[in-house]
DNA sequence: TCAATATTACGATAAATTTCGTAAATGAAT
DNA sequence: ATTCATTTACGAAATTTATCGTAATATTGA
């Protein structure tokens, strides 16, 4: 049994992981770049945050170089599965159902992603 | 224009409205004793929250009676909604057929659900 | 080398959230 | 009416999160 315990990011953690999730690899400076595009905020403070991140156990960096290095330590896959079921039990009554049909009533789809849906619906039916 | 700010319930105050959204019309204690059966905490810390939540707006309750009354002043929907659109943004790259897909995979639905999860999916393409 | 630049480290602060102790108020029972 | 139990009010503390100023460190280029 592990005795790992889950560390739920915060909301500003989240937009770094973001970032990182997509690049890979970053410095303080390029996911500060990232952010700056849709928010406001000083250097340092990205900085600080990713080091807690680094304490915390989110993110792993390489400070063997001068420009430490970064990348997410924990998977996108998982966070998302954590903080969806956290939100099905919080906020739909337990029902990942009610969550989808609100999620698909509200936020417009492509033909393309309907038909992606409609078929893992009809491989989840026949098994 | 509406002026109104959309208030983000925390963690706790969520745990609440659910409570209240079910039962819609509550007082603290039987709040606090519905939240007891998952949660530990004491009475006055619920208490304490409850009349935060009736500052912001989030719940209206009945002081004319010595045991007050209160019930939810936002709606399930819209805070479903609301909390539904900045996790897809913030967690799905703004893509809620990945948080469909995601939530479709890893919670189980019965072959009522998928039906009825179908049926909306064909509603919608023929729009 | 030395000055300019960039980065990291550190501490402090502010704001928001959660928690609870204690007192005051109310209502009920004897 | 006095006691007892319940509830509300209030304030304060503890925690977490977000922010930034400043100092220290390292790098680069003139």
């Amino acid at each position: 049994m592990s005795s790992i315990k889950y560390i739920k990011p915060t909301e500003s953690e989240l937009e770094i992981l973001q970032v990182l999730w997509d690049k890979g690899l970053a410095s303080v400076r390029e996911v500060h770049e990232e952010l700056s595009k849709t928010k406001e905020a000083g250097y340092t403070t990205t900085l600080k945050l990713m080091q807690i991140m680094n304490e915390k156990g989110l993110v792993k960096r390489d400070d063997s170089v001068k420009t430490h290095i970064y990348q997410p330590a924990v998977s996108k896959e998982k966070t998302q599965k954590h903080l969806l079921g956290k939100m099905i039990n919080t906020l739909f009554g337990g029902s990942a159902t009610e969550l989808v049909i609100q999620a698909l009533g509200n936020h417009k789809a492509t033909a393309d992603e309907l038909e992606e849906i409609q078929k893992l619906l009809t491989e989840m039916k026949n098994q």
